[in-house]
DNA sequence: GCTGAATTTTGGTCGTACCAACGTAGAAAT
DNA sequence: ATTTCTACGTTGGTACGACCAAAATTCAGC
């Protein structure tokens, strides 16, 4: 038996809580050209941020739903493809969806998707890097300003940490992330570290296409050092300066790879295809 | 006629920018475990971003898609309502899609629609304004820094039309938001002004809960004052600590609505049903 | 008890069918 | 000839049934 294995925790709920849109007459279009999808996408979102649908679980299978909600399978599969848009489901083909519950990551995750195609250009990264220096730059001062003991002793560690990665790609990269993260936390507001995520997720293909030489490290783990010693001096201007010249010295290392791969794919539209052509059959 | 009007100009690029995933063999599962419909959304996603797909064009048919990309009715429409929920098109239920090329504000909505759930209480908005008052206060200092001699005027400008608008409600958001937003626009980085939309759109719903009377927009505008006289005295400190200052107590008025609203919480739909019965079989 | 084969379930896809809302085109009326 | 009305085709929304292959589950055999 699969009782209470895979049968979340709406056997009870989802069968009173079926919205009247859904049970209503016998299937035409549900009032006022609402789709039917819609109806069900709005009732399971409302309950996956209410909590009802447990973050993790995985959602009835589809046939079940279609069963519960007396909607055909169709129905069923634009509503999970509707919440998975909207970041309230994850699915992996052939597999049930999970629920999950949107928090400042899932929603910069959302935004992702779509900066991504930002982030083919010059253009579009240089200006989220930009932004990126910008933020970072003033939660630098804020460290610099603001920043406890056990702060700095972080930012001590992974300083640490850094440099001895330096020369070893992977872990330096590794390590130069969490040193930058420590910056993010000061604050104390989740949505500083989220945005940090976001920005190293975008990022992370210009990024990882730079060369990485124990020179290069050296350089970076320096610009560490001086942000670092700008905070623990509690200089704001020193701490703002150091990290912009920090990041800027990196984007110049990111920018001298757009160089190369600034080939075919134009900003607009060069298009591999010549021409339309209008005329085709049809 | 409808010969050149709801046809976008795909006629021949389609054709045979048909991906190979979608046309070879039979039909099965497409490699891999990979789903058609996701292999069509990134194929139309890839056109819809490389603007071979004309902003504002209608789609073309389900039944037309289907033929020309030889799959099923079902997996067009699951691909369609994936691209919706991506922000590449805009369904509107019985209409074609319209194809929306997101750029950085589209970008910003759809994360909206996660970040409205987590504006349903004090904490979420907090945190969100905080993080705007952190940046804000950062692009107030920048502008001390760095503003142009137009940038200043435009300041002035929206300050004096804000001026003019104390006491009448809408008008008085309307250029308290005007001036705001010449700070996001100094920089000039695209990304700022569509962070700034967000943040205006996030927060509306308890802005503009908020109670408003002559003296309460004088106050709101005596701060925008003191933070255009920083700019213009190019003195970046004080330009943060009024813009935080002018923030601050703006949330103050913010906060105070919570008291009131934290009851039903009523985000999206009120719903007829009253409560979902936590306790209920299982 | 644990591994591996047999079986059931489930997601992915296809195809067909029906409804209701439009839009078009042709027929009918003015 | 212009307008009006009606029949028909198209389109999006939904349902149903059928397959396949990959999972999940069960069961047999070691």
């Amino acid at each position: 038996m699969l009782d209470g294995r895979n049968r979340l925790n709406l056997d009870g709920q989802l069968a009173e809580a079926v919205p009247e849109e859904l049970t209503d007459g016998p299937s035409p279009l549900n009032r006022a050209g609402r789709r039917a999808s819609d109806a069900l996408l709005d009732h399971l979102a409302s309950m996956i941020l209410r909590g009802e649908l447990i973050t993790g679980n995985p959602l009835p299978s589809e046939r079940e739903l279609m069963k519960r909600y007396g909607v055909s399978r169709s129905v069923v599969r634009e509503t999970i493809i509707g919440l998975a848009g909207r970041g309230l489901l994850k699915t992996s083909p052939g597999f049930r969806p999970v629920v999950n519950k949107p928090d400042y990551d899932a929603a910069l995750d959302s935004v992702g998707r779509l900066v991504a195609h930002l982030t083919t250009d010059e253009e579009g990264v240089k200006n989220i890097f930009e932004s990126r220096v910008f933020l970072e730059a003033s939660l630098a001062r804020w460290a610099a300003l603001n920043a406890r003991k056990d702060d700095i002793r972080e930012l001590e560690e992974r300083l640490l940490r850094n440099r001895e990665a330096v020369g070893v790609r992977r872990i330096f990269e590794a390590t130069d992330v969490a040193f930058h993260d420590v910056l993010y936390t000061i604050p104390r507001n989740p949505v500083y570290p989220a945005i940090h995520r976001a920005y190293v997720d975008w990022l992370r293909k210009p990024w990882s296409s730079i060369e990485r030489t124990a020179e290069i490290d050296l350089v970076m783990y320096a610009g560490h050092e001086g942000i670092f010693k700008a905070i623990v001096d509690r200089d704001p201007d020193l701490a703002e300066e150091s990290l912009r010249r920090h990041l800027n010295t990196a984007w110049e290392f990111v920018r001298s790879t757009f160089d190369f791969q600034a080939r075919a794919g134009g900003t607009a539209r060069p298009s591999v295809s010549p021409s339309p052509e209008p005329a085709s059959g049809q």
